[in-house]
DNA sequence: TTTCTAAATATGGTATGCCAAAAATAGATA
DNA sequence: TATCTATTTTTGGCATACCATATTTAGAAA
């Protein structure tokens, strides 16, 4: 069976390094040594090194030597494996709370770029591709407005697992036929209004209901044309 | 320079794939061809492909080919890059808006775990390692009230980096000493109590308490013992 | 013409060998 | 004895060559 050999050597690697009890920055025996521990070749050894690399594993030094560079966090959830409706609320949840956040330290640059956003949506409506690139942007421009690099990060990383998600695609690629993007817009207008007068709660409540607005959307596409989705969608 | 060319020739394949305007499923030029394109050996450019399978950007097929699978999301923001106060204004941020929503849909099988986790809390005070398993264990299972694996996920993110940061973690060693871990169990047992009434904006508002008083904490113990910390805290 | 089969080809998989940089060692020198 | 230097050894870097499997092609049979 085995296709990928290098991935179960790599596997086999990272269960001798935490079975041996190797501390962080200790050095791992030479590819050489795991060459004839596993009865390969060192070619072998090298790419699963180089999988443990780029898993952040290890730090592979010419001349020297292979040294454990750390544990490295437990996967994510897969893009694929999260449904469209779960991803809604998720962001629901983080973004209107990044609204209340951004509200209190938002800054007149940050209000300009919104309104400059807010205006490309508007001119880039007949184009799905620019006018989904403009929506991206606005509420990433929120989450930037606090500050946090680490709220930054997460709400990309919701828009990522969006932007690559096979059923979202679908969905999403209907969404500009209808009158919805008018709907947006102007709650998109609504969140910038609230963050301009800094009212958390405010800025909060307009998100909020963005995302609903969003969700009912999604949710009448999907009930009406894709009864295919039944199931999916709150996975 | 040039440590690790196999990385190099590999961010320039993706350069490759990006311009040449490959969709998914497309198929990849064959490891030869990019070898003589760049003027390395095939084992470079087998190398450089195995980094982009890990990183999930193509899939490899032997016999067959190579072929585009995802342009996978933008790595995160690396753990030691980021400063305790800014992990836990994000953490002050996410948990407190996920605490408002677990309150809506926590069950009492939650409630009961939860319950369970706060004594364990309680009973294991004198332990360090212990008492941050349990404390880590709290939240996590707040998040999992949610139903939501996209939030517990993010949760889990910012708690993963937590345990990493090793700024973090000389600051940690020394809380245990002090009285903040009855201050901590004490708002652990308020969030407790406003999920049980389904309180969602009392759950909001003690998880934002208790957050508030952990930076607190934190500043105080960074401030009089390790004026080394200043500048960092804000990054 | 269509379809099935076998040979040829294309493509990734693995092994071996030599190169270059770093580290360890031995010897000279102060 | 201590320290600097030259040399050897260790270790990863890269290339070439051959193997195994999937795909394609050519040709025979229906």
């Amino acid at each position: 069976m085995a296709a990928r050999l290098y991935k179960e050597i790599g596997e086999q690697i990272k269960q001798e390094i935490i079975q041996s009890g190797l501390s962080v920055g200790d050095k791992l025996p030479t590819e050489r040594v795991y060459a004839e521990l596993f009865g390969v070749s060192r070619t072998l050894v090298r790419e699963a090194f180089i999988m443990l690399e780029i898993e952040e594993w290890i730090e592979v030094k010419k001349g020297s030597g292979s040294y454990f560079k750390s544990r490295p966090l437990e996967h994510s959830k897969h893009v694929s494996d999260v449904g469209p409706f779960e991803l809604l609320q998720a962001r629901q949840v983080m973004e209107s709370a990044i609204a209340a956040c951004a509200a209190q330290t938002v800054t007149k640059a940050d209000l300009q770029k919104l309104q400059d956003t807010l205006e490309l949506e508007e001119a880039e409506l007949h184009s799905v591709e620019k006018a989904n690139a403009a929506d991206r942007e606005f509420h990433l421009l929120v989450a930037q407005a606090t500050q946090n690099a680490l709220l930054v990060d997460n709400v990309r990383r919701l828009w990522d697992m969006r932007d690559n998600n096979p059923m979202w695609q679908q969905l999403h690629s209907r969404i500009p036929e209808s009158s919805y993007s008018d709907q947006w817009l102007k709650d998109h207008e609504k969140v910038l209004t609230q963050l301009r007068k800094r009212d958390a709660e405010g800025a909060r409540e307009a998100m909020w209901q963005h995302l609903e607005n969003v969700k009912r959307t999604l949710f009448e596409l999907s009930d009406t044309e894709s009864p295919d989705f039944d199931g999916y969608l709150f996975s």
